[in-house]
DNA sequence: GATGAATGAGATTTCATTCAT
DNA sequence: TATGAATGAAATCTCATTCAT
């Protein structure tokens, strides 16, 4: 029933997508839907709750424990994408319509989001402390890049996502995800490794504020 | 009136925006509104469209012309993100709304991120001629990265936006602008650096001129 | 004006046509119409008044006036053809839209209609007089009879009106004007002759119940 | 709730009947209109179905199957005018609001008003042969004769039933649609056994088998 | 437990009509 | 005189939601 609801709402929309198409998808009665999730609002609900937690999970499943910290990320990224790829539709109800419907469900994917951002800070921390870390990073500052992280691998998920809509699907998405998540790493674990090293981009160029010289000019 | 239809846009979303509020906010009649702008699909295309147009102008305008590539960048950044924190609900709209509301109005912010694109992707070669590029960039990897770095400015973005709309506002936003600008470049150059001599992350760690891209094991 | 209010009204209907499309039509402003007619109900009675009197004029300058019933009878039906067929969207307001938009239109269609009885009823009574009448003919059924031939007329009217505009126009106008005529009065004369004779058709078949022998079987 | 379509329809006409007062005076909710018939469009049309053919079933049983063609056509006239006497709504909106509403509608009545000129059509051909028809009747003029036939009926149709409104009602009804008929049989049967003697009216006079027909001068 | 049948509230859109100039 | 600009009122249609069974 929630998977009936998850592919109407990826279609349709929040607003357009009706009950009783929800319902007719889900091959039940109207009434039914309504005694098992009493509106709506509580259906959207349990949908954005039902696929956060899933793709928290994939996530969390997919990063091997023991790793470095590259690694971490590496195979994190891989699990991301891939679940992304084989879950369009849950992936279009948790980005694209759960948040443009309202603060209530707004907040949910906000939680979601803090959730993976707290892996991904986490994994920051790691990498700096393993990379014998100089410089002291600023929370805020690691906030920031955490949520620039997050933002490109979701913008890359959903690019990844309209590049297969168009061509061929099965096998490839795998090496997809493959090939999206060297990407994502290619473009941060550089940045991430400078910025552990205690350099900064200023104005003037790039400065070695704290820790070891060998900044790249 | 159109302002009042970006503001209501923003607030309570595409579809629960009615032209009766609309109409309200504008301080004026909902004839007047029809006559003007012939459907509320019309409505939301020409918002999207002058909001659209305001954002490339704002980015392009503050953009410094015969800079270095990542002053370049850095300028356009600081553009960009002052213009999303000044119109917070402008943001919203072409972020979040017209992104989830059909292919027309897709399409259309479809087309102004790839106008950003290019602005990120000329960029991109011309910092490759700068450092006397080394690696031969495949399009499709800079076409990833752009979308990358781009989803990371708006994911930075709205989370500028959400931080500020807590905090106090005034004064701080244009600091917040600069500050959120330099989380960028900090996490991002380094990393297109990286790229463009050729080094690129493997899972057995970063190497210096691999293969052919995009073939990770 | 009124001519432009004619035509819209024949094309579009009373209520889909929109007083915007018959000011544009008319080549003046809507408040215009408004000074001049009060309001569409008014711009509709006159147009209803212009168009009944030209019929009825049309009508009465055919008909010959010192010949026979049948002539004039004849000449008459001429006349009303032709009309109708030179002025097709003033027979469509009459004929169509003003009996069919509330009791204030249908009564002035009704007035009309009851010129043109009068005219048929007189000629009934001449006729009758001529051929030296037996039988006293009752009112009500010389009214009766005279609501057939009108809309029997009527009916043809419309009819040939449709098979022109299938076909060619110009010339051929003027003869099916006649043409129709004559099938009228192929299919009226003989009746009424009949009836002013005093034979009246019953279920066993015509009988004459007054005046001279000589009747049919 | 068809019922209440006929009726609000006859009343205030198609465009001002509101879907809001059909489903008051059919005593149910606006949406449950639109649930059995989708939209005023369709529930037109089907109004107008089902009258078309209340209306064709009660002249078809009326009609006296093996008699003469006289009595046929009497009994025939008789079950039409009782028919529009006893439902002066339903005849209404077949006569009045079908045929000036839009094609789709108007072609509905047509299909009706076809059926209804093939049985008079019949009828003229049976009541030649009975004759021992002299002339041959040429195609278009039995189709002119039918349409003028028809005509006549439904206006007299509309004239009864307006002195019905003026009147009392009940018993005098049925004796009214006799009498009707009666007028209707006084007016057309002669004219039609003229014709089928081949005797044309032309502005002479009365003549008997005269040339080609359609050729008056 | 499950549903067919029904509705209240509200959406977009149109149009006859009027001022201020 | 003539009109550009504006609106009140009402139309069709949709949908989340609920009883009676």
């Amino acid at each position: 029933m929630l998977d009936a609801a998850v592919l109407t709402f990826a279609r349709r929309g929040y607003r357009a997508a009706s009950m009783d198409e929800i319902a007719e998808v889900a091959g039940v009665s109207k009434p039914l839907v309504y005694l098992y999730l009493n509106s709506k609002e509580d259906l959207f609900s349990a949908v954005i709750r039902r696929e956060s937690a899933a793709l928290v999970a994939a996530l969390t499943a997919a990063v091997e424990p023991g790793a470095a910290a590259d690694r971490r990320l590496w195979s994190g990224l891989k699990g991301f994408f891939s679940h992304t790829a084989e879950h369009p539709d849950s992936w279009a109800v948790l980005h694209q319509q759960a948040r443009t419907h309202g603060e209530p469900f707004a907040r949910e994917v906000a939680a979601m989001r803090a959730e993976i951002a707290e892996f991904v800070t986490d994994l920051i921390g790691a990498a700096a402390k393993e990379a014998g870390c100089a410089g002291e990073l600023a929370e805020r500052e690691v906030a920031g890049v955490a949520h620039a992280l997050i933002g490109a691998a979701e913008s890359l998920a959903e690019w990844a996502n309209a590049r297969t809509d168009e061509g061929a699907s099965g096998e490839w998405e795998h090496s997809s995800a493959k090939d999206t998540a060297a990407t994502m790493m290619n473009f941060a674990w550089a940045g991430l490794g400078r910025l552990m090293g205690g350099a900064r981009w200023t104005p003037g160029g790039l400065v070695d504020r704290v820790g070891p010289p060998g900044a790249v000019g």
